[in-house]
RNA sequence: GCCUCGGUAGCUCAGUCGGUAGAGCAGGGGACUGAAAAUCCCCGUGUCGGUGGUUCGAUUCCGCCCCGAGGCA
């Protein structure tokens, strides 16, 4: 099985930084595991490196698509793996970074994303919903698969749209489910980055006032002058999304940033939970722990 | 100085015709194989501003005091 290292964390919790300490030690090449970082033009809210920041390494799964484009895990997965190969034959590490749950586990584990989105489909369901509601939609769900069904939340509308729209598009899905194992693609080194809570909250906040200072707004306004809509996948985005209601005149800046930093921490707890799945995983504190993290590492590898 | 309205969970507030109280947000925990920076689930004891009084019993009624907002002087 070919070794890879895995950094992950929290938004804000310094995960770039060592990451690039470790590829200059190793010779490894970072491989990003971001949904969002993986938008051009979408640099300052995203917190994404710089190219001076780099050092050098090698950063790839960057800026591959264009902020009006759809983007899905299964791509992700694909290009991922295939972007480890090339980094290992050519006899370097690879080195993921990043925070996207999903996106981790599209890489380590074997799963298979089919023929996955149908915006008519999509549509439809979302008409259907609306009339019927979530409790009607759901019990469809049920029919077609209790099992599926059972794992899913009634309230969880997204997911139960979701479900029903893959069940449109391959016919089947819980086959698919139960092929796969859960058994790791690679050998993993991971690390999670975890700082003390109120530490990281501190440190999301002032990144954030760091963006505004960066003129964030400017570049949500040429994303937006450039076609990029707030109803488009990319503008899920903290730190994008919630410039609507400013524009729209409904809160002020100081209101912005607040809810900006807001959703950051919210996301930021979202993750850390995320993370505590990978019981292989060793955890490290940032600050305190940062000499030991790398010993980890570069000891095992 | 007088009058009025407020003072209840970290914040914004609801409520108790007198039987010690509950929402939203924050915060905490969790789920998550197809949009994932998305989406969803669970968790609420706090001298009900202070102090006296009425009462079997007061956060709720009454007096006084403190704090805040507004009005009249």
């Amino acid at each position: 099985m070919n070794k890879i290292v895995i950094i992950a964390g929290a938004t804000a919790s310094g995960k770039s930084d060592f990451a690039i300490d470790i590829a200059e030690k190793l010779n490894g090449e970072i491989v990003s595991c971001d949904s969002m970082q993986i938008y051009k033009n979408m640099d300052i809210g995203t917190a994404k490196i710089k190219e001076g920041e780099m050092r050098g390494v090698k950063h790839h799964i960057i800026d591959i698509v264009e902020p009006f484009e759809e983007f899905s895990v299964g791509e992700y997965s694909q290009k991922a793996k295939q972007v480890i190969s090339e980094i290992i034959a050519r006899g370097a590490a690879p080195i993921i970074v990043g925070g996207t749950g999903l996106y981790i586990d599209s890489i380590i584990y074997p799963m298979t994303f089919g023929g996955s989105k149908d915006i008519a489909i999509r549509k439809e369901l979302e008409q259907e919903y609306e009339k019927f509601g979530g409790e009607y939609m759901y019990r469809k769900l049920v029919e077609i698969d209790p099992d599926d069904a059972n794992k899913i939340h009634p309230n969880n509308v997204k997911r139960v749209l979701r479900a029903l729209e893959i069940y449109r598009i391959n016919g089947k899905r819980k086959s698919d489910l139960q092929e796969l194992g859960r058994s790791l693609e690679y050998d993993c080194r991971m690390v999670v980055l975890n700082p003390p809570r109120d530490l990281l909250y501190e440190r999301i906040n002032i990144r954030v006032e760091r963006m505004f200072k960066n003129d964030l707004q400017l570049e949500v306004e040429k994303l937006l002058e450039n076609g990029v809509s707030f109803d488009m996948q990319s503008m899920q985005a903290i730190g994008y999304k919630e410039f609507k209601p400013f524009f729209d005149g409904e809160i002020d800046e100081t209101q912005l940033k607040e809810k900006i930093k807001q959703n950051s921490r919210n996301y930021a707890k979202r993750q850390v939970t995320w993370l505590k799945k990978y019981d292989f995983a060793k955890w490290f504190d940032p600050q305190s722990e940062r000499l030991e993290a790398e010993k980890y590492i570069l000891n095992n590898f």
